[in-house]
DNA sequence: AAAACGTGGAG
DNA sequence: TCTCCAAGTTT
C-alpha cells in the first residue's frame, strides 16, 4: 500500500488536466465520458484525442444521442483518428447500452467487457475511474511501470499475465480510479519508454528495475516483423459541372472499413498493370497521372498510391462529394491521395 | 495465438 | 529519413 500512497500523493500534485478527467479526489466524470475517452485513447496519445473528444461530446452529449446518430456521421467525425473498427464498435456499443441497458453503462468489469470495443484494459479503466471499483487498468503505460518496478525480465507479450497480477496487487481500496490514472500519468510523463526520468519518480526508491539499472531496457519485447511494401493506384474523378469528387464507401470490414475513399484496384506487392487499371476505372477518362504519389505507412505495411485524375460528366450511379467534404470524411491515407489529385488538377 | 488494424509525434 | 511506438481489441 505504500506504493499506492506515494503514487497518489504524486498524482495529487502532478495530475494532467484533461477534458475527460475529474481533478484528483473529485467525484468521477459521467461513465459516458470515461468510456468515450477510453475508446479514443486506445493506442492514441492524449493530445491527439482532445479535439476529437470535444467534438464528439458537443455533437452527442450522452449515450442516447450517440446511439441515435447516423453511423456515417460517427465515422465521418472519427476520420483521421485511425483504427476505424473503434468507431464502428463505438456506435454499436452506444446502441447496446441505450437499448439493452436502459442507457446506463454496466458497473462491473464483466458487464463492461461484454460490450463491443471494450476489452480487458478498457473494462478495468471504466470500472475503476467511473465506478470506483478496485481493479487495475493494464495498458502499455502500466505494463512499463510495473515491469520496471518489479524488474520483470520476461518479454512481452508472454509476461502480460504476470504483469497484470502484479498490477492488480498494487491497487488500493481507496481511490482506485485516481490510482489507475496516476499509473498512466506516471508512465506517460516520468516512466517514459526510452529515457525514464527516474530522478523525478515518486516510486524510484521502491523500483527494483531502477535499482538494478534495468529500467530503460524494460519491458523487453519480442522483435517485430518487417513491414512489406504495397503498391496501388486510385482514381480521382472530378465532376465537370462543379468539381465534386467521386468517392466510394470501402467494404464494411478490414482496413479503413466503412470509410469513404477513392476507387482503385486492390493493393498488391507490385504496381497495377494497364489492364488492371483499366478494369478499375470508375469513368471513361482520359486519365492523367499525377507526378506525386501518395505515401502512407500503416501498422503492418507501407503503401505507395499512384494518383490518376480526370474531369468529365458524372459517372452514372456514382456518389460525388464537394472536395472539402471528401477531405473531411476521408481517412488520412485517402486524404493524401485527394490532396495530390487536387494539386495536379490545379496545375 | 498470431496477425490485422491508423496515425502522428518524438528522438 | 527512419525507427519506435502510444490509454488495445478482435478474429
Amino acid at each position: 500500500m505504500r506504493e499506492a500512497e506515494r503514487l497518489l500523493a504524486w498524482y495529487d500534485a502532478n495530475a494532467r488536466v484533461l477534458p475527460w478527467r475529474a481533478p484528483p479526489g473529485a467525484p468521477p466524470p459521467e461513465p459516458y465520458r470515461v468510456w468515450l475517452s477510453e475508446i479514443m485513447l486506445q493506442q492514441t496519445v492524449a493530445a491527439t484525442v482532445k479535439p476529437y473528444f470535444r467534438r464528439f461530446t458537443e455533437l452527442w452529449p450522452d449515450v442516447h444521442a450517440l446511439a441515435a446518430a447516423e453511423r456515417e456521421d460517427v465515422l465521418r467525425q472519427w476520420a483521421g483518428l485511425g483504427y476505424y473498427a473503434r468507431a464502428r464498435n463505438l456506435h454499436a456499443c452506444a446502441k447496446a447500452v441505450a437499448e439493452e441497458h436502459g442507457g446506463r453503462f454496466p458497473d462491473t468489469v464483466e458487464g463492461l467487457r461484454a460490450l463491443p470495443g471494450i476489452g480487458a484494459y478498457t473494462a478495468g479503466a471504466i470500472a475503476a475511474i467511473a465506478f470506483g471499483r478496485p481493479v487495475a487498468a493494464v495498458d502499455g503505460n502500466v505494463e512499463r511501470v510495473v515491469s520496471r518496478l518489479r524488474a520483470i525480465e520476461a518479454p512481452l507479450p508472454a509476461a502480460k499475465a504476470e504483469i497484470a497480477r502484479a498490477a492488480q496487487a498494487m491497487v488500493p481500496e481507496a481511490r482506485p480510479g485516481d490510482f489507475a490514472q496516476a499509473m498512466m500519468d506516471l508512465g506517460a510523463t516520468i516512466c517514459a519508454p526510452k529515457a525514464p526520468r527516474c530522478l523525478l519518480c515518486p516510486l524510484s526508491g521502491l523500483c527494483e528495475g531502477s535499482a538494478r539499472g534495468l529500467a530503460a531496457s524494460l519491458p523487453r519485447k519480442a522483435p517485430k516483423a518487417a513491414k512489406p511494401e504495397r503498391r496501388g493506384a486510385v482514381f480521382a474523378h472530378f465532376r465537370e459541372e462543379d468539381g465534386a469528387l467521386l468517392v466510394v464507401t470501402r467494404p464494411e470490414k478490414g482496413l479503413l472499413g466503412g470509410m469513404i475513399g477513392l476507387p482503385g484496384p486492390e493493393w498488391a506487392p507490385n504496381p497495377p498493370d494497364e489492364a488492371t487499371l483499366a478494369a478499375a476505372a470508375p469513368a471513361p477518362g482520359p486519365w492523367r497521372r499525377a507526378e506525386a504519389s501518395a505515401r502512407h505507412i500503416f501498422t503492418h505495411f507501407s503503401l505507395t498510391l499512384d494518383v490518376l485524375w480526370a474531369a468529365g460528366p458524372a459517372a452514372p450511379g456514382a456518389r460525388y462529394l464537394p472536395t472539402a467534404e471528401a477531405l473531411a470524411a476521408a481517412p488520412t491515407a485517402m486524404r493524401k491521395a485527394i490532396r495530390i489529385a487536387l494539386a495536379a488538377k490545379a496545375d
